[in-house]
DNA sequence: TTGGTTCTTTGCAACGATATAAGGGGTTAG
DNA sequence: CTAACCCCTTATATCGTTGCAAAGAACCAA
């Protein structure tokens, strides 16, 4: 015969068995097997029966790198988050690669540190790894000319996770922070507090942005005044957690309003260190809630995000985008909930608000 | 010319341009543009600098679906974890993920929730996906016979987390969790507690039965005497903790070594139903430590475990065998650690084991 | 027996890279 | 003046799939 008949010949030593492999073994073309395997045409009952025995006994199992290439879809979805050890993110991942996993797809995971350099290199590996979607929990740094370029021509769906990113009209899913903000301040000045202490992320930060937004403007929904001395812009991290506690607790207000759990547990060691008490010194909310959030003192009082579905969202509007060809962009706001514990302080209210003890 | 020129014709519309869009736009063959991107054989000064232009020009980055089946190799990894929303992992995960990245290689994660059937699903698709190498978090269950063989005739380099598999010969990674249990259990005598209470993981584990063998060591090295009473096989997760605070609290232990930070949230909000406190009416150790254990009352006496070296070691390993093609498997222990706070209870002893703070 | 219809089944060109062996110029040596 | 190299470049097979177009087989009507 001619060149083709010759490849994968003989040596079914070590490597893993191809497709022609299974097709001389069960005296078929390739075609037959891959309809076979994909059912995908019709093939009798016989052939069928003939393919499934040499699959077997081959222990074949296509190769999905050749199949990726072939059609054009990886059936993989990059998620880049700025640190999986930071806890806000691992349920959320987790939320996402449960959603995938159900419709087919598998998560590649990447860790950009907030760094628009690292961030860089990861949106180009997955383009090169034609990953089929992009959660991205977008660095502030602005998208060079080159990477709109690259992304916009790549043509893979994006969906921004928590952080929007003005060059970038894609689908979004975030939650309602300016919301979350507003009922923490709304909580904390009902049951008497009048000095609330803000720490902020990075305003450069969308989320950032709107939680401030949302203290500021229920501040003065309840004609209590801004005072920006107590008001500390830290970058979601421990250790400006910490220095926001120096800063802003020797100011003895009656309560502080931290937007992140990396920050609180700074901020709580700064007290500590101080010598200061929550919440007999001063009352405290914490963004974002986790199991054990209820479990220790101070059992924190928090705006609790819904992680789970921001994962899960996530994943359904690349799966939509995927499908649909949708055009429009959507972004999902989703609403954090208040949960009253012990950490906000003293309660002038009635027993509805009761403490959760778990 | 024959039927191969015909490839790649034309369109250059919306798609992604390929080498071979490059090599006519350089006015060169496709062997010369791969040699100028890979380094690989010489090319002119001349042609190379047309090449760069081209690629420049045409935005041209490669597909790594193609090269990766052509080269047989895919510069990923798949990490098997139980599951990342557990905060044990992240901190691994994490590592492994910056090690590999580091190295060139990217990182596929998946969550097996400790079931068998989603652990062999996602172990099949790795394989299909053809990855370069597997991290595994492996649940208890044997392998079976088709799994063995199919991760045999992979050969792909395996190398298991925390937790052994009697019929995987692969690399180890894990942590010397008797020694570490045999610490906790002695710095509890040592500071006056008696009747040690142990919540250990399932049996089916192996890091559970080498911390229950160093608790029972430890307890005969010390001449405590070993009660089944004050025994309690939770499963590593919340609410087993919690059943254990149930059953082992009423028993009024001196102290409790819990072997996992879920199950000692659990055990804290069983405490706090039955109105014991810790440290005053029960020491606890927990194992594994985070940024916040120093943090909330009671402030955690742990034992702490290497996230990031596990993580790396893990990665470190594989790139070993890719490599060096190493036959002998080894296994790594990594020392845990001991850190005094608060919740272990009264002191007897000197200022040098002081409270740690942080 | 022949001709048209359906149903399988097959052969082969993509997909986008790598890599080997062969070809085309120049130099240099015999 | 030809042979022997070396260096650069090209043509083409290969990786393991998919999927199209065409060939074959089977069946029924004429």
């Amino acid at each position: 015969m001619t060149k083709k008949s010759g490849r994968t010949a003989g040596t079914r030593g070590s490597k893993a068995p191809s497709i022609y492999d299974v097709a001389r073994e069960a005296k078929v073309s390739v075609f037959t097997v891959s309809a076979v395997i994909n059912e995908t045409g019709r093939v009798s009952a016989t052939l069928s029966r003939r393919v499934e025995a040499a699959v077997r006994k081959l222990n074949y199992r296509p190769n999905l790198l050749a199949r990726s290439l072939a059609k054009k879809q990886t059936h993989t979805f990059g998620m880049v988050v700025t640190d999986i050890a930071n806890p806000f993110f691992p349920a959320i991942v987790r939320a996402a690669e449960d959603a995938a996993q159900k419709a087919g797809y598998s998560m590649l995971l990447c860790n950009s540190d907030d760094k628009a350099d690292k961030e860089a290199v990861y949106l180009d590996l997955l383009i090169s790894k034609r990953v089929d979607g992009i959660i991205l929990n977008k660095t502030p740094a602005a998208l060079s000319a080159s990477q709109r370029k690259m992304l916009d021509e790549s043509n893979i769906p994006i969906v921004l996770l928590m952080r929007t990113c003005p060059d970038l009209k894609t689908d979004i899913v975030q939650t309602n922070d300016k919301q979350g903000a507003m009922d923490a301040v709304d909580h904390l000045a009902r049951i008497g507090h009048k000095r609330i202490a803000f720490v902020s992320g990075p305003m450069n930060v969308s989320n950032a942005r709107a939680r401030r937004l949302g203290y500021t403007k229920a501040l003065e929904a309840r004609g209590l005044e801004y005072d920006p001395e107590l008001a500390f812009e830290g970058d979601y991290r421990i250790e400006s957690g910490h220095r926001a506690g120096h800063a802003l607790l020797p100011k003895r207000p009656d309560a502080i309003l931290v937007t992140n759990y990396l920050m609180t547990i700074g901020l709580m060691s700064a007290a500590e260190e101080i010598g200061l008490r929550c919440p007999e010194d001063f009352g405290l909310i914490s963004f974002d809630d986790y199991p054990w959030s209820g479990c220790f003192r101070p059992r924190l009082t928090t705006i609790e995000l819904p992680k789970q579905e921001l994962g899960s969202t996530a994943v359904q509007l690349l799966l939509e985008r995927i499908k649909d060809k949708r055009t429009k962009p959507v972004t999902v706001n989703l609403m954090p909930q208040l949960r009253v514990r012990e950490s906000c302080g003293f309660m002038l209210h009635s027993r509805k608000d009761a403490v959760d003890t778990a």
